[in-house]
DNA sequence: GCGCCTCCATGACGCAGGTCAAACCGCCCT
DNA sequence: AGGGCGGTTTGACCTGCGTCATGGAGGCGC
């Protein structure tokens, strides 16, 4: 049982790092940041965070700014403090898909080589602390507790990456909107990990349904019926575009997993 | 220019590690495996390595083994030596998706968290070498460079999950299987990463139609038929149900990404 | 309050790809 | 050589979801 250690959990390996005296200006200003106790930096002490701050730029970016272009030189990673952002892939053509979200805490560029692979849209107003690739490779030398706990983001995206597969490749429309609003519930911290929300909790979306439609593989009107149908069903409740009432999660789940 | 680390080179960053007299037994037992010069193997020294083997247990499996479970208690790492895997989810109707194949050199069970999250099957005879979580924690604490490396691992497998996600969610049937097509011979180091191959070059397919059908989230009637549909329109053969020829790669492409 | 604009819902219809069925093709076994 | 068997191909048909079109609802400027 013990030895079970988890994977996600390879943090708790920590190797005892340097500790430089990090000035108080730098560690206080993370202090206010939304995203201080998630992601990545919930792993660093105030001293490394207090680093961290040193080699990032800190930027802000109005609503519908596209600041990772798929195919340019991937020349920095990002953290996402405030606002939601959209990973997306697109076809010349316009086809979009959308890869993910990204919220306050999120990591942002880990799917790269030498050029994004993907681009990256706020969804609202959004603030970033950017970090150049050389900065941030010198800063694993100093703190290899960030190479960890990278390490188990990327497992995390892994994991959804392969969830996302399964309901794109094989999943219906309804499964797929079923699986929607129960992973985002979970993302909401409407629920524990693996748990089901309880009956009638509420989520706010801030998506559209075109973000909705690019992001479960569908068209904006497939998304808009197989809402109705829940709702007709008595599945959820939908009292305004951005909030969705989830009546009875367990028959959600029945339909996410094509339960028997 | 220079600056412009890739970032699936961090591995040249590489720390100066502790080297241990690796005894000569265990390191000549992997100079003879195909994986020594690939995946998480290249990376490491003949010392490295001989501490990894020693850590390790050796399996052989006969064609057609599951030896990851989905939902199973993820007790174990592998890193494949021989043969191919398939890797896939699972509904409970029967419905499968293949996330990806893992050959010679590829390490699994990056993605997982407590429990596994997919299932691995050998697709014909296969060696393994199996690491515990808590062997494989204890190395990172040794040999920094695993972790390093296995960061590069799952940098590139969330490339590779992006594309696909785009390819499922997006792409119509033709396109999907010129897309196959292409990535497959870049697996096959057929062409260069990014280059198109030759045009002429053969390829080995050592999947089954329902394989590739479940990997491109199509029925294995589509996948013949638009195989059918390249091979009229010359441009693939198929001399025989293992082998395509890739006549006009860059046809193959324009489909592929739906140039416009 | 009014017009405009964007986003959403819903209905009618079409089609890409799924389903069902039958023929075909190695491949192994005897 | 013949027969059985699993995998593949091909055809005929069906359907879930995409496409196209219309109407409604909310937000915002003036």
């Amino acid at each position: 049982m013990q030895s079970m250690t988890s994977l996600n959990k390879i943090t708790d390996f920590r190797r005892p790092v340097a500790i430089n005296l990090a000035n108080r200006t730098a560690t206080s200003a993370c202090d206010d940041c939304a995203a201080r106790h998630h992601g990545l930096c919930e792993a660093l002490s105030d001293e490394e965070v207090g680093f961290l701050f040193r080699a990032a730029q800190r930027q802000t970016l109005p609503a519908g700014t596209v600041f990772i272009e798929e195919g340019e030189a991937a020349a920095y990673f990002y953290n996402v403090n405030s606002g939601n952002v959209r990973l997306f892939k697109s076809l010349p053509d316009g086809r979009r898909q959308i890869t993910g979200f990204a919220g306050p805490g999120h990591f942002l560029g880990l799917a790269a080589t030498e050029k994004n692979v993907f681009s990256a849209e706020s969804m609202e107003p959004v603030r970033l602390c950017r970090f150049s690739r050389a900065a941030l490779l010198s800063m694993f030398a100093e703190y290899p507790i960030l190479e960890r706990k990278l390490l188990d983001v990327a497992m995390h995206e892994l994991v959804l990456g392969q969830q996302q597969m399964l309901l794109l490749g094989r999943k219906t429309a309804i499964e797929r909107i079923a699986s929607f609003l129960l992973s985002w519930a979970e993302r909401q911290d409407v629920c524990s990990s693996g748990a089901l929300p309880k009956p009638h909790s509420s989520l706010t979306l801030p998506l559209s349904r075109t973000d909705l439609a690019d992001y479960l593989g569908l068209t904006i009107e497939t998304v808009s019926r197989s809402l109705s149908t829940l709702k007709r069903e008595g599945l959820i409740e939908i009292p305004n575009i951005h909030e969705v009432v989830l009546l009875r999660p367990q028959a959600l789940s029945d339909i996410a997993e094509a339960a028997v």
